[in-house]
DNA sequence: CTCCTCCAAAATGTATACATTTATACATTT
DNA sequence: AAATGTATAAATGTATACATTTTGGAGGAG
């Protein structure tokens, strides 16, 4: 089992809260898990480190990460400042068939909803939205930023509790972007964010 | 030496032109340089490749970045985005001593105006002018947006190009940030960076 | 000349062994 | 009982050796 395979299974473990923040990850441990080495692991830590799931000191522990109050708070604003961004972008870039392909995200989402695998299909969803725009780095920022929230959401476990008011979210959102409402669209978004931040800020202990 | 050592020393060397765009960097020559094994030299790449400096693929030779046109630009939108956003809230949150610190890294910028740490001087001045924001992944998102840039503008040689302009810039943004007037102080530094990004992008073949 | 195919050389990936640093438990002191 | 110091165990960092993959050029076909 290669680095890359290491860290994507180990990505999936922390994003659907086996690992919650703050805890810790050894080399060993996991080396005896995915019976490699310890040289892949590293490479696998460090892999995962640069997408923002954990934290990396020099001979210290790998942890999941865990952000107090401020840093969170930050992270929203960055997404409402991008995702607002890339969502106007994606209005102004709409081409013939994309509208199609983000009913059938949101049509897609919708059923996922009951399951445990809530959280891909919003993201998918969301995704959805942005890649008319053609931002590539952006998005992948998004991305990254997102799962900063959604290790955070599942691991205090308040998934269930945003999954009821978001569909209809989307699906004003949709509404909206079909008639290029372009400051209203983002308009919803941004509370549609703002809302998952209050519910997530109001969860955390500090 | 170890891994962050090998980094930092590697990032200058990048930073500073001595490796340009799309060159390769080979594990075994490293290790020779750095009179280490290929193991600390893996680390100091990966911890590249995760502050952008570098790109990594499996079983392949780390290369510098070296961006298209399209990606170039959409690096300047997103500093657009980030560095008005975190000026802005700079304005409204600046403190006593602040217009002194900005006006101190502002004085110490032009005196590395003529050497050639010129691009350190400017990212000194304006993580001065970001800092009263208190936003420190923003800051850092910038950070990583302005390597990106300042690799491909040292690599082709654009640099002297911009460096005469940009002291103006500097004085007229202190300025305006003395009497708190955010949207134009928004104005003239959206105005730099795309002054730069001109630039920058007549001086690119693709 | 240009484009293939193939192969040896070279580069990267990984396992093992050992060095160095950190963490845990326990004894000691306040 | 809480805090400090210390020794032992455990975890991380690195070197070496070997396996796997890529690379770049030689040689031949079109």
């Amino acid at each position: 089992m290669s680095a890359e395979k290491i860290a994507a299974t180990l990505e999936t473990d922390i994003v659907s809260g086996i690992f919650r923040p703050g805890e810790e990850l050894k080399q060993g441990e996991l080396a005896a898990r995915f019976s490699v080495s310890r040289i892949p692991v590293r490479d696998a830590l460090q892999l995962m480190a640069a997408r923002g799931l954990i934290d990396l000191e020099r001979n210290r522990r790998a942890r999941v990460i865990s952000l107090t109050h401020a840093e969170i708070d930050e992270v929203y604003h960055l997404r409402v400042l991008l995702e607002t961004d890339c969502l106007r972008q994606s209005i102004r870039r709409l081409e013939a068939d994309d509208l199609a392909k983000i009913g059938a995200a949101l049509a897609h989402s919708s059923i996922d909803a009951a399951t445990d695998r809530w959280a891909d299909g919003d993201w998918a969803f969301h995704k959805s939205l942005y890649i008319p725009a053609r931002r590539p780095r952006e998005l992948a920022m998004i991305e990254d930023l997102r799962r900063t929230c959604r290790i955070h959401i599942v691991g205090y476990g308040v998934l269930p509790t945003l999954t009821h008011r978001w569909l209809k979210d989307h699906e004003d959102l949709v509404a909206t972007m079909k008639s290029r409402a372009e400051d209203q669209a983002a308009d919803i978004l941004a509370r549609h964010i703002a809302d998952a931040r209050q519910t997530l800020l109001d969860a955390m202990p500090g």
